[in-house]
DNA sequence: ATCTTATTTGGAATAATTCTTGATAAGCGG
DNA sequence: CCGCTTATCAAGAATTATTCCAAATAAGAT
């Protein structure tokens, strides 16, 4: 595991957080994270879960990853990606971009950039394959 | 105002909603569209705004913009682009791409998009300049 | 004008997340 | 190893955006 900032301690209940984060990269929510952990400490409450996410992110270990109104996600690929949803069967996956990410953007002179999000949604080929032939009806709904 | 879906009846709320959003492009969220709206309709009630964004959305004539876990905001701009929130003053603004969006994006064969969303977050050009020096710096925190 | 059905309302309910406060544990200097 | 300082944890309460509910109302069709 990588270091945590200098003002951060790396505490069992991070260690942990991290851990379960690293070995499943499903893209847990904070509460499905908190029933994996509660496996490795029995203890641990949901707030601590919430303050581990808070830390990781702030150090740069785990990404927030933020669907419309859905619970927030977390994801330990630190590259420049973004993220796919299906609308079927709920999972979400990394999506790598080709080239350079933001290069097709006209923003105005003088922005900074500090952070930037990619998000898809729609159905995944298993989902997609499933509800064909009535494919582009489908998907042009919601 | 184009029309709404076949389902759809076009109400005085939500007439009153859209053309609220269409006027002031500034992004607003629901609660800010409940207090610009009661201004025409004293005695529209929130749930009411929150049932016309949905009307709205689902017939096409509003794209609901989720930056993070801030409230949703709501848009008429119809064309396929980003947005950009600033981290110093809130504003969001409207950012247009390029190319085709998605060109660059390596989905797996077979997947269905039904939707995009692009989020980017930082210094507009006027909060940037505010801050510099300590460009950098700053622009990398958070 | 009437009828059917969608819509509006206001309040209650839900749910993710944050806050609060006292207890606990890390890591440091000695 | 011991005490000290400060961050962190825990449990529950609080907050807040959003949705749900049931009854009243209004649109549009016949």
């Amino acid at each position: 595991m990588p270091g945590l900032g200098p003002a951060y301690r790396l505490t069992k209940q991070r260690r942990e957080v991290y851990e379960v984060l690293r070995t499943q990269r499903d893209h847990p929510t904070a509460t499905e994270l908190f029933i994996r952990v509660k496996e490795r400490i029995p203890h641990i409450s949901l707030a601590t879960v919430y303050n581990c996410l808070e830390a990781l992110t702030q150090s740069g270990l785990v990404k927030q990853v933020n669907l419309d109104r859905a619970p927030s996600r977390y994801c330990p690929n630190l590259n420049d990606h973004g993220h796919f949803h299906c609308e079927q069967c709920g999972a979400v996956a990394d999506v790598e971009f080709d080239g350079p990410a933001g290069a097709a953007l006209e923003l105005p002179r003088g922005t900074i950039v500090s952070r930037m999000e990619v998000s898809i949604r729609g159905l995944c080929p298993k989902c997609a394959k499933a509800v064909r032939p009535a494919k582009a009806a489908k998907a042009a709904k919601r």
